[in-house]
DNA sequence: TCTTCTCACACCTTTGAAGTGG
DNA sequence: ACCACTTCAAAGGTGTGAGAAG
């Protein structure tokens, strides 16, 4: 078959060496310098396998490896991953074309030394025609079948990180993935345009873009060519070689759902292969078993199995085989894995590469100007075969470019003759200056709003070189040479590691937007040029790299080479000058750079190294997660969340503070499965300390913890509702998991109040297990109600519940302890009503013990602690600290800290009331204070202004800074006493704190609920604090009030007075106001308050973001809602009265 | 009828945004 | 506020297979 292949491909060539490779065509050029001995060098092996190359069975390219090294002009490229190219080639490659553009797998990856460090380059690939034939794959091979067609000409891609400076491009490989192949002819997205079922092979041109004119001529001097015969392929829109089709799914990362192992694996296809695979296992292996696969990135050398040790020789580096995946940092790892036996690059080795690289030398253009001591340097990139009829029609740019350009460029374009061109380039180097001044004038406008570069190629004339344009970055109106780009640009910390950055940035054109559809026909765009060579941040992370990447493989082969070629370059190239002069076509590459700034280029957004991925949409909200404006979830949340330290069940904390508030929830099962196993346990040795005071505590837990058990048991998905819910008649059934509901209506005090006032306090308090599976959980941020998407929170729930083993009330042991579990919110509660009992039968002097229960301090509890905020308020100015009651105003600025443990202790129900009166006028104090507001305001969107009033204004009793479970009224009862002890104001209090106390206390026996706002306190308060907001003076805050009812001890306000609630005008509506009602008014229902994210979310927010915490019941929304708000909710209360209040305490 | 091409599809990787926590 | 890290979803790459087109 190889020989019938040769002889086919001989015959089809025509013209040219019976066994040539096709490949050859487009390589070899002898060049006219009297060099011809030093032509082509190839292997005796390399020639023969070369000669059956691309169309003959795998089984004979399987015998060569390609070298992958390529030199010319002294610069050295090397085919990074070689070995999987070869690993194609020997199995004839194939890349797939479709309409949209694909990439290349392999797609060409290089190396490249010999470059002038300080000097730019522009690295342009392009794809030509291996030969004048259309093929056909008769199930064994490819065979020629018909003459091509035309190819398209002037698709290039332009590597987007061009131009950069030679060290930039030494120091890391050089990828073209991004290059997309197309069969669209009518492309206009800047993919190369190539024909099925025709051959095809890659080309890099380098192009020195220093000195370079706008216009350069891939074929003029200084232009290097580099092309690998292993990179050669057919294209296709569907792969015929099954082999192929194996190999790409073994290699390429994309593809991995089709392998063996995975789930798309396919069947044995036999199909089109019918003796093929026979034939290959043979010869070459081709099983994905035997091939070592680099998709796994574990930098493994490719084992050549296939490959005669010559060949592995030759192997660049281990890792021959480019790893499926795009990751070049593991390509890179994987190239640092060098083989040291490689050593040197042997000069016989280098000319051999040479020789290929320059293989489409004209002899007509010889070496080139700047390289005169070269051997090889001047690269001639002719066509590989001319006679191809360009498509005219395809490129029809050429005339635009000319109306664009006015300048001596055009000229020259349009001219398209190889020596004037030439000569102008040659001239434009002697005098880069004079031309620089007028190319940059007379540039072509970019008219890319986008700032996206372009490249274009024009096709001026039929049989004439296209040109390739540069399109500038819209940013800069005029463009200006390679060369003029400023100096700076190639600063020397550019050059080092920073030279990926500049030297995209010193590329206007690159941005990832570049494909821009609108622009004209046969524009060659850069359609990635936007996008950033992964690899080469990775490998500047290497500098060292360098010295380490090149393995030169034995050259031996290519001595034989070499005189191979040697004897076919005649023929060869005879041939291929008579094809030349029949149509030469220059290349051309215009390159308009926009002048630049240092700064401009290296804040060029396009450019951003390591960006290389597609831009994403802005997200408005992501489904499957949780809003950004958690702060409203928050909110709202908390709107329904009623914290320890809340005294009504609808006394939200301010939504930034989350400090104090516990959060205690259950989103799912494995939360809930986690509290009900640990829990259970834990829970008794939690609380051994806190119930060491009662005896019969203990036994009582016990019994909870059996009932919470079996109610684990029992209850339908696991749902455990808290004792305290249970006996207001809250049942699950019942409640709508998407809803909460004002739990005020319902009598429910969360945390419930001290087992003296409240019968069933003990119970509820006491049990270790109660699950408060009701209380939605809100991360630290608030930007999260789920805690599954907190990291590791299976572990911390775990290690939260298996602290609790070291139990304990001491501060220490419990510090690391979740407060998410609901048996830590009943220990806590429990501990805050027998701390509130005895806090109030102590003396008013005496400071408030501290809870026995505290939570963690921070980090392993994803919300704030009450244990870190006490701890936070412990550091308040020792004014505050000293403050013996509870309501004390900490007026005292922060900065005073007081770090006596008694002030700690203190600083806990001090910080409660902190909260209470305004805030001190100061501003760091204010602003301090307020941090909860302006989290609000972020969260909320509402105005700064309307925060501070509604923190500042209204009395807010910080549910945060209250966590414990005392009611305000017991703390006012407290700060009550104290002050009768104390007779006098709390040191550290203003008078118009203590005013505001008074007032306070006045509005609360007047029958009304503390937060009422008299004008005159909305003034005093006002006056201290809002002095600078004198706008906010005129919010009628003092009307929002509403009357509430006092304490009426009433038995069926055990659970929480709802009297005043009841009593409330604005209840009217949602209430029937009849005691019967009191745990859930069914004849006016009252309005639900949305828990978990919702529409109302946002509603919610804003409300329970004004609210106070404490005093605030549902009142505190009507106060919030004036004006419009109360309308609207006046408007939804009566709309929602028709809803059934719903607690939710489900877990699930 | 055959070859070639197109398209939707499932699967996969890549990537950056979002979120958490120190 | 910053950073490191994790998680997630969108975007896009990939080959497949049925069907269309020539």
């Amino acid at each position: 078959m190889e020989e019938k292949q040769q002889i086919i491909l001989a015959n089809q060539d025509g013209g040219t060496v019976p066994g040539a490779a096709p490949t050859f065509f487009v390589i070899l050029k002898q060049p006219g310098n009297g060099k011809t001995d030093q032509g082509i060098l190839v292997t005796n092996r390399d020639a023969c396998a070369l000669a059956t190359s691309v169309s003959s069975p795998e089984k004979s390219k399987g015998k060569i490896c390609l070298p992958a090294d390529c030199t010319v002009g002294g610069i050295t490229v090397t085919l990074d991953n070689n070995s999987m190219w070869n690993e194609f080639y020997h199995r004839s490659t194939e890349m797939i074309l479709t309409k949209q553009g694909r990439r290349m797998f392999p797609y060409c990856r290089y190396w490249i030394t010999g470059l002038d460090s300080n000097m730019k380059y522009i690295l342009v690939m392009d794809i030509s025609p291996v030969d004048n034939h259309r093929y056909k794959w008769n199930g064994r091979w490819w065979e020629p079948s018909g003459k091509a067609e035309p190819h398209v000409v002037g698709r290039v891609f332009i590597h987007p990180e061009s131009p950069s400076t030679g060290h930039y491009w030494m120091h890391q490989p050089v990828s073209f993935y991004k290059l997309k192949l197309t069969n669209n002819t009518l492309d206009q997205e800047g993919h190369i345009i190539l024909h099925s079922m025709h051959r095809y092979l890659p080309r890099l041109h380098l192009v020195p873009a220093e000195k370079a004119t706008e216009v350069i001529q891939l074929n003029g001097p200084g232009v290097h060519t580099f092309t690998f015969p292993q990179t050669e392929f057919f294209a296709v829109t569907a792969y015929q070689n099954i082999q192929i089709t194996q190999l790409k799914i073994d290699y390429n990362p994309f593809a991995k759902g089709f392998r063996d192992d995975g789930l798309n694996s396919k069947p044995q296809r036999d199909g089109k292969q019918k003796n093929s695979s026979d034939q290959e296992g043979n010869s070459v292996p081709s099983s994905p078993g035997q091939r070592v696969r680099l998709t796994e990135g574990e930098g493994s050398e490719m084992q050549l199995t296939d490959l005669d040790p010559l060949s592995r020789g030759q192997e660049t580096s281990g890792k021959g085989l480019e790893k499926p995946s795009l990751n070049i940092k593991r390509d890179f790892l994987g190239f640092m894995d060098i083989d040291s036996a490689l050593g040197e690059v042997p000069q016989l080795k280098q000319e051999v590469s040479e020789s290929l690289g320059n293989s489409f030398e004209d002899g007509s253009h010889v070496t080139s100007p700047l390289n005169p001591n070269e051997n090889f340097n001047v690269v001639i990139k002719e066509e590989p075969l001319d006679d191809y009829e360009y498509e005219l029609g395809e490129c029809p740019e050429g005339v635009t470019v000319k109306q664009e350009e006015t300048d001596e460029e055009t000229d020259v374009y349009s001219n398209s003759d190889d020596d004037p061109i030439l000569e102008k380039q040659l001239k434009r180097h002697n005098k880069a200056d004079n031309l620089e001044a007028d190319h940059s004038s007379s540039k072509w406008q970019p008219n890319s709003p986008s700032g996206v570069a372009k490249a274009k190629m024009f096709k001026l004339d039929a049989g004439k070189m296209p040109v390739v344009y540069l399109e500038p970055c819209a940013v800069t109106k005029s463009t200006v040479k390679v060369s003029e780009l400023p100096d700076n640009m190639l600063s020397t910390s550019r050059k080092d590691r920073s030279s990926l950055l500049t030297e995209l940035d010193c590329l206007p054109a690159y941005i990832e937007n570049s494909n821009e559809t609108g622009f004209g026909l046969g524009r060659e765009s850069e359609n990635d040029l936007g996008s950033h060579s992964p690899d080469t941040r990775v490998v500047q992370k290497y500098p060292s790299l360098k010295e380490a990447q090149w393995k030169y493989p034995d050259i031996s082969d290519s001595v034989n080479t070499e005189k191979l070629l040697d004897s076919l370059k005649s023929s060869v190239g005879d041939s291929f000058l008579g094809k030349e002069d029949l149509g030469r076509k220059k290349t051309m590459l215009k390159i308009s750079v926009a002048p630049r700034t240092v700064n401009a280029n290296q804040n060029a957004p396009p450019n951003v190294p390591g960006k290389r991925g597609r831009p994403r949409k802005l997200k408005l909200s992501k489904a499957g997660r949780p809003p950004k404006n958690t702060g409203r979830s928050l909110t709202s949340t908390k709107n329904t969340l009623t914290g320890p330290g809340s005294t009504f069940p609808d006394v939200k904390p301010d939504l930034e503070d989350v400090d104090g508030v516990l959060f205690v929830s259950f989103e799912s099962k494995e939360a809930l499965d986690i509290h009900a196993v640990d829990g259970t346990n834990e829970e008794s040795c939690s609380l051994q300390a806190s119930a060491a005071n009662d005896p019969g505590c203990r036994a009582r837990i016990s019994q909870l913890e059996k009932e919470l058990i079996e109610d684990l048991k029992a209850l339908r998905h696991k749902q455990v509702i808290h004792p305290g819910l249970q006996e207001v008649g809250l049942k699950l059934n019942s409640v709508d998991p998407a809803m909460s509901i004002d739990l005020k209506y319902l009598g429910v005090q969360l945390p419930l109040a001290p087992a003296t006032s409240f019968p069933f306090w003990n119970l509820t308090g006491a049990n270790p297990a109660s699950p408060d599976a009701g209380f939605p959980f809100v991360s630290r941020t608030g930007k999260t109600n789920d805690f599954t998407k907190i990291k590791g929170w299976r572990g911390k729930f775990h290690s939260a519940s298996a602290s609790r083993n070291e139990g304990g009330n001491s501060e220490g042991p419990l510090k690391n302890r979740s407060a998410f579990c609901s048996d830590k919110l009943d220990e806590y509660l429990e501990n805050e009503g027998k701390l509130m009992e005895t806090s109030m039968g102590f003396s008013s002097n005496a400071p408030t013990s501290p809870v026995v229960y505290q939570l963690p301090t921070k980090s392993t509890s994803y919300v704030r602690t009450l244990d870190s905020v006490l701890k936070k308020q412990s550091t308040i100015s020792p004014s505050t600290s000293y403050s013996l009651k509870p309501h004390s105003v900490p007026s005292v600025s922060r900065k005073a800290k007081s770090q006596n443990k008694q002030a700690t202790f203190s600083g806990r129900t001090k910080s409660s009331y902190k909260s209470i009166l305004p805030y001190p006028v100061s501003p760091k104090q204010k602003h301090t204070h307020l941090i909860p507001g302006d989290k609000i305001t972020k969260n909320s969107s509402s105005t700064t202004s309307e925060n501070r009033v509604n923190n500042l204004i209204v009395p807010t009793l910080d549910e945060n800074t209250f966590p414990k479970q005392i009611s305000l009224r017991q703390a006012h009862q407290q700060q009550q006493q104290q002050q009768q002890q104390q007779g006098s104001r709390p040191p550290g209090l203003s008078k118009s704190q203590v005013k505001l106390m008074d007032l306070e206390d006045c509005a609360l026996w007047e029958g009304k609920p503390r937060t009422y706002i008299t004008e005159e306190r909305a003034d005093v308060s006002l006056t201290t604090l809002l002095t600078a907001q004198a706008s906010l003076k005129t919010k009628p805050i003092h009307t929002i009030i509403r009357k509430r009812a006092p304490p009426c001890n009433n038995d069926f306000c055990r659970l929480g007075c709802v009297c005043s609630s009841l009593a409330l005008e604005k209840r009217q509506p949602a209430h029937c106001r009849r005691p019967d009602c009191m745990f859930g008014c069914t004849c006016l229902k009252r309005k639900v308050v949305l828990v978990k994210g919702g529409s109302k979310t946002k509603h919610l927010q804003r409300k329970s973001a004004h609210r106070d915490p404490v005093f605030y019941d549902n009142l505190g929304e009507e106060q919030k809602e004036e004006g419009e708000e109360g309308v609207k909710e006046e408007e939804e209360q009566l709309k929602e009265k028709k809803k059934r209040k719903k607690l939710e305490y489900s877990e699930y």
